[in-house]
DNA sequence: CGATGTTTTGAGAGGATTCAACCACAGTGG
DNA sequence: CCACTGTGGTTGAATCCTCTCAAAACATCG
């Protein structure tokens, strides 16, 4: 467990909560507590009642629906400073996805009572929660329509593109995240074959360049054309 | 243009304004103006920036898309009750969505600096906003999964039963709203034959029966299984 | 090294789209 | 009054994309 300095610290350090006032600050550090989580952990799942929210101190997950036959669909990732879960808790229903850690992560969890009361007090901590909720409800409309009018190939393109913006490269061009070729069909839509297939076509075409799960995006134009960007 | 004393129990009449005090109910009633619509309008268009958001006291509205070949995806109905476009004027962004009268329409214009200020003094309203954003966003991600995960023919039963239970039925048994076979396919997210073709098979199936566009669903359960419900 | 999970490739089936033609109907204008 | 036009609905046939199933290659790890 860190001492009471350092979890200020961490507060403060990320974005969504720049707008709270000192009292407001202390009093969230208080009655926060600081999770470690490694690869593969569930931090809640779909139909859960959760007592608070997780703000992602370090680490990336991976916020998923299950459909009915048991394949998951990957909504989102997220990363160091969103806060996930405050749908439900603001709610107060259950959660509809599942977050899942894909690295080793540190979140930070944040009781339900805590931040209702933030919300409701604090009109700017309101309006940076809104704003984050209607940028996720306009990318998930937007999928939304790509998934229903997009061929799985522009859709793999896109997503590649995402996932490039999102991440970024490493020191070799390559997206940094590790993802498993089933977990790219999750993110498209589609099956792990399809995904394979196409990733090999891209290749071929001199699109992408590949090494084991590590994605190196060649020609970031060609593939927004594809993409219909 | 209705008098003062209307406007405040139009206002007064919506759930959504039910948080207000009396003099923030007033302040708001000054500056709001009721217009009307015939069929077929457009009240704002993607990438439009809008002043304002509306409430729709009568009539419904068609929230859609535009997909990069110009096709429409639907990805909600508004009805009375409703407020559109706040997203767009809480985030101080362009709209993201069209919205367009599928009926005459009466709606009530709420300029963006009212709104915004009484989400940010009222926590209870800013709290009622947030939950109505969370649910769309929770039907945006189911609606995604679907589309990723299930066929047209699923998606079809899927749809004809929302349809069904947002706009109930009129003394015929017929579901209360008037789509196009192309505003079906809109929605569902296919070809406008493939719904032509699939209603007809649910017909024969005596799961539906049709008359126009007026569609009755005979075997709700079967539908249900059906759409995987 | 065996064991398990992941990736790859092939072949076949099936779902959905596209293109095309045709019909019904309402509104228009000569 | 009737041909003309446009929109919406329907049906058929061919094509193509995508999925499923199956098997094999590969990788990773204790």
């Amino acid at each position: 467990m860190l001492v009471h300095h350092d979890k200020t610290n961490i507060v403060r350090s990320h974005a969504i909560f720049k707008n709270l006032l000192t009292e407001e600050t202390e009093k969230l550090v208080k009655s926060c507590t600081i999770f470690n989580y490694s690869r593969n952990k569930i931090i809640y799942n779909e139909s859960n009642h959760i007592s608070g929210c997780y703000l992602i101190h370090e680490g990336t997950l991976k916020i998923y629906k299950t459909g009915y036959d048991g394949k998951e669909q990957i909504i989102r990732f997220a990363k160091p400073g969103d806060l996930i879960g405050f749908r439900s808790v603001l709610s107060n229903e259950p959660a509809c996805t599942t977050a899942e850690t894909i690295q080793e992560s540190i979140l930070f969890f944040i009781p339900s009572d805590i931040l209702i009361e933030l919300f409701k007090m604090n009109g700017n901590f309101a309006m940076s929660l809104m704003r984050i909720t209607c940028k996720e409800l306009e990318e998930a409309n937007t999928y939304l329509t790509d998934v229903a009018q997009k061929t799985v190939r522009e859709r793999l393109a896109e997503v590649l593109l995402h996932l490039y913006k999102d991440f970024g490269v490493d020191e070799s061009q390559f997206i940094r995240v590790s993802l498993t070729r089933e977990e790219l069909a999750n993110i498209v839509g589609t099956a792990t074959e399809s995904v394979i297939r196409l990733l090999s076509e891209f290749k071929d075409d001199n699109l992408i360049s590949i090494s084991g799960r590590k994605i190196n995006l060649l020609d970031i134009s060609k593939l927004s054309k594809l993409a219909g960007i």
